[in-house]
RNA sequence: CCAAGGGUCGCAUAGCGGUCAAUUGCACGAGGCUGUAAACCUCGCGGGCUUGCCCUACGCAGGUUCGAAUCCUGCCCCUUGGA
């Protein structure tokens, strides 16, 4: 019953039309796949996707692991049963999160997730007014040990970096007309500045993910739990979420990572691959599910090969395409053509996390069937919304007059019954449902864009409807 | 009229002799966001340029001091009690 099959190949370039058949239904590719990380889209209903064209939704493993939510939804008998979907649904396998909470954890951040060096903490702590002594003292900055203090208890004093010895006072030039102060050791100083350290650095420092050969360990962002995945719980909890499609437990590498660490996590992606179609060819398969390799190997051409190579030559039902895709858009398209002709042809092809529109009709030309990306979604709680001209924020507040809706060539409800008006004085006000106008849009928008898609593969016209986009949108590379 | 407490950069707060053009939150403005630690994050937010210095600023007016948002005096307002 599962299955996919190429049903038309565009003549000037690799893009291709299929069709993904699943036990829960039908998905035409390429499509998109909105993605509902923690069984939610984020400001609009699975319904509401469907109706504009939603045919499959993409779910995390690690964010319904790590409150073993998991367990309650296997009590319901899986995610379809619990969300009450009948679509159908791929779960990542939580191999992203080794990347995005543990950046670099293998060459450093999980290990230095207490140690700031010296350089990057210049770098990242600011403080908010500019004057600084005007002599005998350095940079000055709050020290990380004073993070775990009362910042108003402690406001009264701070170190100089380099000088932690030193305690400072005023002092005054001769004549008068100077005022600063002067490092002089022994004498405490009192300043009502606070040197504040940035928030997200902060975060930084709380969590770290640590790789083995087993699997990876995780402190949870959420409440400090420590987690631990490995390709074996997270295929069994994967069977347990039930999804129609599910992912290999791989290592995401960082844009960071050298040549060499990228080439060891990705053999070891390799390894952990083969333990994937282990488990699942000795369990039992009740419902039917097919499981996705995860092609890795960074931004380097013989990697991405043997990687591809390698995926390729385990009976995988599909491909998901990971990592790093590079350091520019440019590089995307470099990476996935030095992936893609080492997957076989009739097999579908996923690829991870991507979504903005041109690297969207960029991916389709080398031969991605499938996309997922939280750009829609995101994007929208950030007052962005996607247009046929380009991305627009809708947050300033000249929209506050605009009677246009979002994007007058879009045909979706919200385009036909709101203004920009609206949503901008609803994004201002803070009322949730302007960010749920803007969800809906956005994900309507870009599911009637793979249609446009899929209908101009047919008729053999992908390549004047990507110029034709492409021309509004170039404003928006980079 | 008496007593007590207050008036700080749009609003609200902190500061209570010198790192004070002044803390923090909100608001405002500009950027960012690609398998969701993300309704988030970063930056800016008196004026001027030569971008580290100058000018104007903590109710108003004086005073003390090398130096005042900070201490003193008077005035004007506000809050709460009392007559």
């Amino acid at each position: 019953m599962f299955s996919f099959k190429i049903i038309q190949k565009d003549k000037k370039s690799k893009a291709r039309l299929g069709i993904l058949r699943t036990h829960h239904g039908i998905i035409h590719t390429p499509t998109f796949t909105p993605v509902g990380t923690k069984g939610a889209l984020r400001g609009l209903s699975f319904e509401s996707a469907k109706k504009y064209g939603a045919e499959i939704f993409m779910m995390n493993t690690f964010h319904l692991f790590h409150n073993d939510r998991y367990k309650i939804i296997e009590k319901f008998g899986g995610l379809h049963k619990f969300l009450n979907i009948k679509t159908p649904i791929m779960t990542d396998s939580g191999g992203f999160q080794v990347f995005s909470l543990g950046f670099g954890a293998e060459h450093g951040v999980g290990k230095v997730a207490n140690i700031f060096p010296e350089e990057s903490y210049h770098k990242n702590f600011s403080r908010s007014s500019q004057s600084h002594p005007s002599s005998g003292a350095g940079l000055l900055i709050s020290h990380p040990a004073d993070r775990s203090v009362n910042l108003k208890k402690c406001r009264k004093q701070f170190i100089v970096f380099g000088a932690e010895n030193y305690k400072f006072s005023a002092f005054y030039s001769s004549d008068q007309s100077r005022r600063g102060y002067k490092a002089c050791p022994q004498k405490v100083f009192v300043t009502k500045n606070i040197y504040k350290p940035k928030k997200n650095l902060l975060a930084l420092n709380k969590n770290f993910v640590k790789i083995d050969e087993e699997g990876a360990t995780f402190k949870s962002p959420l409440d400090g739990r420590i987690l631990r995945l490995t390709p074996e719980s997270s295929i069994e909890i994967q069977k347990k979420l039930g999804a129609d499609i599910i992912f290999a437990f791989d290592e995401c590498t960082s844009p960071l990572s050298d040549y060499k660490y990228t080439k060891k996590a990705m053999n070891r992606t390799h390894r952990w691959a083969e333990r994937c179609v282990k488990i699942i060819q000795k369990s039992k398969n009740e419902k039917g599910q097919v499981l996705f390799g995860i092609v890795q190997g960074g931004e380097y051409e013989d990697l991405r090969k043997d990687s591809s190579e390698f995926i390729s030559s385990l009976p995988f039902f599909g491909f998901g395409i990971g990592g790093s895709l590079g350091k520019s858009k440019q590089d995307i398209v470099k990476v996935l053509n030095w992936t893609i002709p080492y997957l076989p042809e009739n097999k579908p092809r996923h690829l991870l996390g991507i979504g903005e529109i041109d690297d969207i009709f960029n991916a389709i030309e080398t031969g991605i069937d499938l996309f997922d990306c939280v750009i829609p979604t995101r994007w929208a709680r950030h007052n962005t919304a996607f247009t046929s001209n380009g991305r627009l924020n809708l947050k300033p507040s000249k929209y506050l007059t605009d009677k246009k809706p979002i994007d007058p060539k879009c045909s979706c409800d919200i385009c036909k019954n709101y203004s920009r008006a609206y949503i901008c004085h609803l994004l201002r006000e803070k009322e949730i449902y302007g960010v749920m106008l803007l969800s809906e849009h956005n994900i309507a928008w870009i599911l009637n864009l793979m249609r446009e898609i899929r209908e101009s593969i047919k008729e053999n016209k992908f390549d004047t409807l990507k110029k034709q986009y492409l021309k509004y949108y170039c404003h928006l590379l980079k």
